[in-house]
DNA sequence: CGGTTGCTTGAGTGGGCTCAAAGACTGTGG
DNA sequence: CCACAGTCTTTGAGCCCACTCAAGCAACCG
């Protein structure tokens, strides 16, 4: 499922969203020394699950994946949906277990960074321990809060609004994508039915706010989007 | 407000549940010559609020607060309550202004921590620099989720067991409380209505769980709570 | 092809909301 | 000590959004 390969965050695209975000030449060099990459995640497959003993901070290179816990009585809760450039693993820092299992959604591909290199070479660079710090306080504030106030119509208006903004600053479409995760997906994170989601679909579609064909969504109407989102 | 005071970690009885955890007794007076005591937050003061120049980290050590943001039309949205020996602010190291208001729900006094002292200490004491890491870590899980699929009753059954839980770890008892936040916060927290709060507090208490009067709560059968909480 | 999975559409139900009003507690000033 | 205003909480009646249950449809794949 892995191969390992020597990693160079001076040519990747997404190192300024990344933890090299601040460094100099010869940081990023002692940097790039210490992380692996892993590739060839498909469909389905598990970055880390829950449970598991923390070893390594995930960056996400290409692809993305679903968070999801498990409850008492198995019911699978999906806890959000990561794209390129986007840090995980984090959270287990202190328990030193994962607490959410990570599941690819898709053909994807990701740095791993050992947690302990990570700590240690973060005390020899002071950049990379202010850019940890700001990361995870970044995290802090959730990009994406479902609102139980808020309509079936809100609560997917403002995730489409959310995924558009975040391929847009990943210099992918902010009007035209493929969400790889599926209906059932979707209701599980917004606390909704699938039935739910298709009907809302097909309504924003009759009043052109976007097309729809299954997985690929192409926003019209941005403007009325944003306006259906508040309510 | 607000009076300074010369603080002692040393003989708080929450430096367990604080950022001093771990540090021997030089590098907890050094820790502790950092800090700033205010007291004298009444019912309503701000400890900050949103969109303020970032400052300090805030630990409480006595009272309660409540987080608040406001959106574009001007409704307040609770985010979450916060009790002694909570660290408030970490959020703001990224951007540099907090994100959230934190209101007193009443009498209340906190240790004030600036940020740029406590970040080149941390520099200087690895212990220290641990600890931050894994306090900010394990905010990244969130202790309290609402869940719109959980229906009232089992919304208000888990957020009675969590605060439950958070004032027995701080020694209180874990089933006589006041709470200091109203029907309207609990609502605006939960996503309910504040009648609704009321209703499933009645439904509750004619059930036997727990005896409501006002605002003083007592936990009678836990172990049915528990259940209702699941669902 | 048939089997599987994911998506869409329809009909009926119910939990929690809204609107409305009454009741309980708190603080203030006479 | 009481009267009064203001705030918070409780209770009731009716309604609506999103759910559940059920079935049909579309895509994918051996």
């Amino acid at each position: 499922m892995t191969k390992r390969l020597k990693t160079e965050c001076t040519t990747c695209s997404l190192s300024e969203l990344c933890l090299p975000l601040g460094l100099n030449e010869n940081e990023l060099e002692q940097f790039s020394g210490i992380i692996v990459e892993k590739r060839n995640f498909h469909r389905g497959d598990y970055l880390f699950r829950e449970g598991q003993v923390f070893t390594n901070i995930a960056a996400i290179r290409a692809g993305s994946f679903k968070g999801i816990t498990t409850d008492i009585e198995g019911i699978e809760h999906v806890r959000g949906f990561y794209f390129p450039g986007e840090l995980l693993g984090f959270h287990a820092i202190h328990s030193q277990r994962y607490a959410i299992s990570l599941i690819a959604l898709e053909t994807s591909s990701v740095c791993m960074i050992p947690y302990p290199e990570l700590f240690r070479l973060s005390r020899e660079l002071p950049k990379l321990q202010e850019q940890l710090f700001s990361v995870m306080s970044q995290k802090l504030l959730p990009q994406f809060k479902v609102d139980p106030n808020n309509t079936a119509e809100q609560r997917i208006a403002r995730l489409l609004l959310n995924i558009s903004a975040r391929f847009k600053c990943r210099g992918y479409s902010a009007t035209e994508f493929r969400l790889s995760m599926s209906r059932e997906d979707i209701g599980h994170y917004l606390g909704l039915a699938t039935e739910t989601i298709s009907r809302i679909f097909k309504h924003l579609a009759d009043e052109g706010v976007l097309e729809v064909n299954r997985r690929d969504i192409t926003l019209k109407d941005m403007r009325r989007l944003q306006i259906l989102a508040c309510g």
